[in-house]
DNA sequence: ACTGTATGCGGAACAATGTTCCGTTCGCAA
DNA sequence: TTGCGAACGGAACATTGTTCCGCATACAGT
């Protein structure tokens, strides 16, 4: 790869960060070009689609999400590593504003995405449910897929006029986890 | 109201109806007009917001679901009531594709929206939550605009990959139900 | 150092879609 | 029957994703 290009790559994806964080994944492609200092033409020749650069620049975050739970299994109890985990991920997803929208979007268009998702996630989590169930800490099995689905969801920022979304998400999480807990 | 006129908005609803049903709700503005045989302009006089569009095809079946508590409030144990009314609600939701997402958008643009949904579901939830309290079936007080807004983003389809949708909302969204039991 | 070429670049051009505007039509009341 | 103002239709404009291509240039081979 020539040089040049190797930079423009690299400041697609520190301008990418940036926009995500500041206006969410559906921030205009134009946007971060521009932040970039680079065409559109140079962005869609890196990242042919959409969600490959979303996949560059969450793949990291996901990364540390994943390389977090072996850590939090040594330190606690599997009952509360899968708490404590969980919720690692919630504060990971819910800082990604429109992440879980795309990653459930549908659409084939992120499907990369959703495929890198699953595949690093779900068997960490497989794990710890596997192991709070083997604890008996919680009585319900779930699939580590649709759980996971399940928080991203209720990640999502808003809801119905009224309450604000601070901890929201996390007191909808925690019924969540606390479901798994409920007799029979 | 000039009779034309009204024939033009009932045109516009049923359009949007079966539109919205086939496509979501981000169907395109000109596929609905089309469909009614207007032009585009009279829709958007008629439904200067998008979200009023949508708001007037789902207003009656949310008063449809608000309706149907008093019901089921009688006809089964509080604790029962609240699962079977919130499955009813879940199905709801469910089943209007895009509706939880445009719900949630964060923006104004769907503020009366939201705000029509809380007005009307809320308090309903609120008496179910209290009737089963105090019956003592449940253990865990909610918001109930939280929840609301829980259970439809949990209805959102998809999901990272392999999960097809076939259940996983019910499921997630009894998950959540069983939370509200679990000890302490 | 020089040069030729393939790689990469920038942005104009195209397509889809939401929204506005205005000349024209037509329902309805006098 | 007639006149007016409400309502209509769709062209025009704005925004954004995506493609395409003429031009620039990094780098290998000499």
């Amino acid at each position: 790869m020539r040089a040049d290009a190797q930079q423009n790559v690299d400041a697609l994806l520190e301008a990418a960060k940036t926009v995500f964080a500041e206006s969410g994944v559906d921030a205009p492609v134009r946007s971060i070009a521009e932040r970039a200092g680079v065409g559109v033409g140079t962005l869609y020749r890196h990242f042919p689609l959409r969600s490959d650069l979303i996949s560059a620049v969450f793949r990291r975050e996901m990364d540390a999400c994943v390389d977090a739970a072996p850590e939090i299994e040594a330190a606690y109890p599997a009952g509360e590593a899968l708490d404590r985990w969980i919720m690692r991920y919630t504060q990971f997803v819910a800082t990604k504003r429109g992440l879980a929208a795309a990653l459930h979007s549908g659409g084939a268009t992120y499907e990369p995405l959703a495929e890198y998702f699953s595949t690093r996630l779900t068997p960490t989590l497989r794990r710890l449910v596997d192991a709070a169930l083997a604890a008996g800490e919680i009585t319900h099995d779930v699939d580590p897929s649709e759980f996971l689905g399940a928080v991203a969801n209720l990640c999502q920022a808003g809801g119905p006029s009224g309450s604000e979304s601070a901890g929201r998400a996390e007191r909808m999480v925690q019924l969540l986890l606390a479901g798994l807990r409920s007799g029979s």
